[in-house]
DNA sequence: CTGAAAGCGCTTACAG
DNA sequence: CTGAAAGCGCTTACAG
């Protein structure tokens, strides 16, 4: 592979000189333009940006971790960073964590040896106490899906309005008997969603029947086994809010095996707005995220702290969209059965 | 950021004694090694990959330009390969071409200027003779599904061989009047299912009816459309095999809308095996490619080539397997109308 | 307008 | 067992 050096030697000129062509800084002759440009051509010759890195300090790359592209949540987000940062000038290095703690620090530490100049951290259950030495430390972080007490940018969605439109969405459909499969415990969006279905509740005068509520893990097999213990109940809900899509087709996989009827036996909403909520059947009725911004703003957060045109740490809270489709439609009636 | 000299001038050595410590390379007394572990420590000091990349020209970085991270297909494939990347120390630098020949090239610039150990490129649709000055080139390059005559690596399916049991498997089920919705006619894959849905038809001494076969995009719009053309055929076919899944989809939703039940009236079988497949209502019969094995295979291929372990060019490919579910399920008798 | 020199943060021979 | 020097491929002042 050609150096500046083979350039300059081919083109009869300094590696200097070559190096202002390359940067277009400074002045140089027409003809000694002329005569490195074909060189570099002739060469095919193409800068090494590990060397220039090494003295910009600058890799114009930035980290990605986040849970699993494999699930169908996080791509969109990927891609709303890859394509923010393809318009600056940025590649993305995209580590998978499998919200493994271990893993996250794992991949910090690489990515910092590799001298990113910007980390995305996404859904995140790291304590704030292994974060902290991240802040302040050489490239910006920003969290995502995730808030945190400390000096570092952070953008999420609402969760608790989410669950709570999600939940009040039911009960004005007039369902009463509504049951939640959570997330799992440790994540903190699934805390707040759990909070907002305890608000709806609250709001309608219910008083909150733990038997409905269960814990489920985000994904398709956990919202099933929620779903089977739900059924299991002498006193069946008549409506389920799960915390994610996914787990909302786990359930409604269940209640199709078991003969029941969704929305007229049981009433389904989900969460996410994935692609797949629109093509299960019934439609399902989910709590729409921007999903795809979330990444476009991580990556614009980074960089306004990069060009030092953001000084100040962002914690930024965007409102998730109810949007009802079939698997929710109303009842007439109260069932106080 | 600390330095190698900071941490050299703190454990009072040389800088070439803290680099012996720092990669186990020759001999260092316990007690030296003591003060420079502490003072690595104390500093928080990080060996920078940029100054280790110069010198030992690795990066321990690989491309992945595939095109796009949004289309189900993809995750797979890409976790396949950073899974495989990370446990070999290797990180993955993830580029969405969206099937653009012009963007492939940019981030081909962009990935070799950076300096990367090797790149996969999935799906390009990219002229041999744009390929070629990549070959012999530094960094080791492996083609996913697409083949070529060049030395380059390459890993795809069989799929002439997936278009043929598609379609086979809908003559076995007793269907006559069979469709296909093509990928784009660019599309290398998209030409060989259709050649083997032509062969299986030939099997069974069935003449290709041009008017049943229409090009699609690959995405859920294009599927609706096609299905749509066929279905204002005078003479409507009673099958149809999409190019793949998201098409298939598209296809059973105009379906559904125009009063058409699944297999009942028009039977439909996909390609590829994503996991909406198993989510939409009926099952999708599909012909499941091995796509996370893809992009592990990717992976080692790069590996070997840089380890000198395979000099030789491979060109693999690997059998799809069909999967039969709902929505082609058997017909009793030849509907002869 | 152009070139020589120093330096970015490391590793790798080479002495000692 | 340890240190000084050269070099990886660039950019950035500094002279001229």
């Amino acid at each position: 592979m050609a150096t500046i050096k083979d350039v300059a030697k081919l083109a009869g000129v300094s590696v200097s000189t070559v190096s202002r062509v390359l940067n277009a800084s400074g002045y140089v002759e027409k003809n000694t333009e002329a005569k490195v440009m074909a060189a570099i051509k002739q060469l095919n010759y193409q800068p090494s940006q590990i060397a220039r890195g090494l003295v910009s300090k600058k890799t114009k790359t930035f980290g990605l971790i986040l849970p699993d592209i494999t699930n169908p949540f996080f791509p969109e987000l990927a891609r709303g960073a890859e394509d923010e940062a393809g318009k600056q000038g940025y590649n993305i290095m995209l580590c998978n964590s499998d919200w493994d703690v271990a893993k996250e620090k794992m991949y910090l530490n690489l990515l910092s040896e590799k001298r990113v100049d910007g980390i995305i951290l996404v859904g995140s259950r790291m304590h704030e106490q292994y974060l902290a030495p991240w802040i302040n430390d050489a490239a910006p972080v920003v969290l995502l899906d995730r808030t945190s007490q400390l000096d570092i940018h952070s953008i999420c969605t609402n969760n608790k309005l989410g669950g709570f439109l999600a939940t009040k969405h039911l009960l004005e459909q007039n369902y009463r008997r509504i049951a939640h499969i959570t997330g799992p415990a440790t994540s903190p969006s699934a805390q707040q969603r759990l909070l907002g279905y305890q608000k709806a509740l609250e709001e309608y005068g219910l008083s909150l029947d733990m038997t409905l509520v269960c814990e489920g893990d985000f994904r398709i097999s956990g919202g099933a086994t929620g779903m089977r213990r739900l059924l299991s109940l002498k006193n069946v809900p008549d409506a389920v809010f799960c915390g994610n899509d996914l787990m909302a087709v786990g359930a409604l996989e269940v209640l199709q095996e078991a003969g029941l009827k969704v929305p007229e036996d049981i009433a389904l909403v989900g969460y996410d707005g994935i692609d797949l909520s629109k093509y299960v059947h019934p439609k399902l009725t989910t709590v729409i995220q921007p999903t795809y911004e979330m990444g476009v703003m991580a990556v614009q957060l980074i960089i306004e702290s990069l060009t030092g045109q953001n000084t100040v740490y962002r914690h930024l809270e965007l409102d998730p969209i109810l949007k009802v489709r079939d698997s929710s439609i109303r009842r007439k009636t109260i069932d106080n059965s």
